[in-house]
DNA sequence: GTTGCGATGCGCT
DNA sequence: GCGCATCGCAACA
């Protein structure tokens, strides 16, 4: 904890220099904490993967704010994800959190997740979400708010050392510029979310 | 291990 | 209306 103003300064860098370096830092959110294994960059203005490519709605307002905070979206009629917004401020960017391993609150995130694995617990952005128990109201939450709000504990995120062995490849499940190798791994990890391949065209 | 498909509702055009 | 930065389950290898 030396510091929300390291962390903030750390996100307001290059998204692409960002992306690598979240891998390893741990998202926590109350008891539950999920170490980061997989990330997903989403950069500025002119990529068509990204909400921010068609302007500032309601919706993705939160990418076009600081770096720092929590763009929380709900997708698919049932599933919540979460990005780490960063870059500059003026420049609308952000990090996709797409899968992690529980380090704490095992017990918690098991109940909010029956059925599944514990290395499926976070094992996909949605999941993830769910297992840490992230929602829509976390939408623009200051991950390097030194204080909690009142009325329940807010997700908060401390880097972790770099990681050294980082896999890249294109991104996941997007329409627009699938081509670009945007998304990060550690390289071995059994906890990414299973890559579909060659999906339809 | 992989591939295919339906569920489901909000935000945007 | 349409599309979606997905998931879980079923079927198959």
């Amino acid at each position: 904890m030396t510091g929300c103003t390291d962390l903030r300064e750390v996100l307001a860098g290059p998204v692409l220099e960002v992306a690598p370096r979240l891998l390893g830092a741990v998202l926590r959110h109350g008891d539950v904490a999920v170490r980061l294994t997989e990330v997903e960059a989403y950069d500025g203005p002119d990529d068509p993967g990204s909400h921010a490519y068609r302007g500032r709605t309601r919706r993705n307002a939160t990418m076009f704010g600081p770096a720092g905070h929590l763009y929380c979206y709900f997708t698919y009629g049932m599933h919540v994800c979460c990005n780490v917004v960063c870059g500059p401020e003026d420049r609308p960017s952000a990090v996709l959190v797409r899968a992690g391993e529980v380090v704490d609150g095992l017990e918690l995130a098991r109940s909010r997740r029956p059925g599944s694995s514990d290395r499926d617990l976070a094992r996909g952005p949605a999941r993830l979400c769910r297992a840490l128990g992230i929602d829509l109201t976390h939408d623009g939450v200051d991950l390097a708010a030194s204080r909690q709000p009142a009325g329940g504990p807010a997700p908060t995120l401390t880097l972790g050392e770099r990681v050294e062995a980082v896999s890249t490849g294109p991104r996941v499940g997007l329409r627009g510029a699938p081509d670009r190798p945007w998304r990060f791994w550690m390289t071995g990890e059994r906890s990414v979310s299973a890559y579909r391949p060659a999906k339809r065209l």
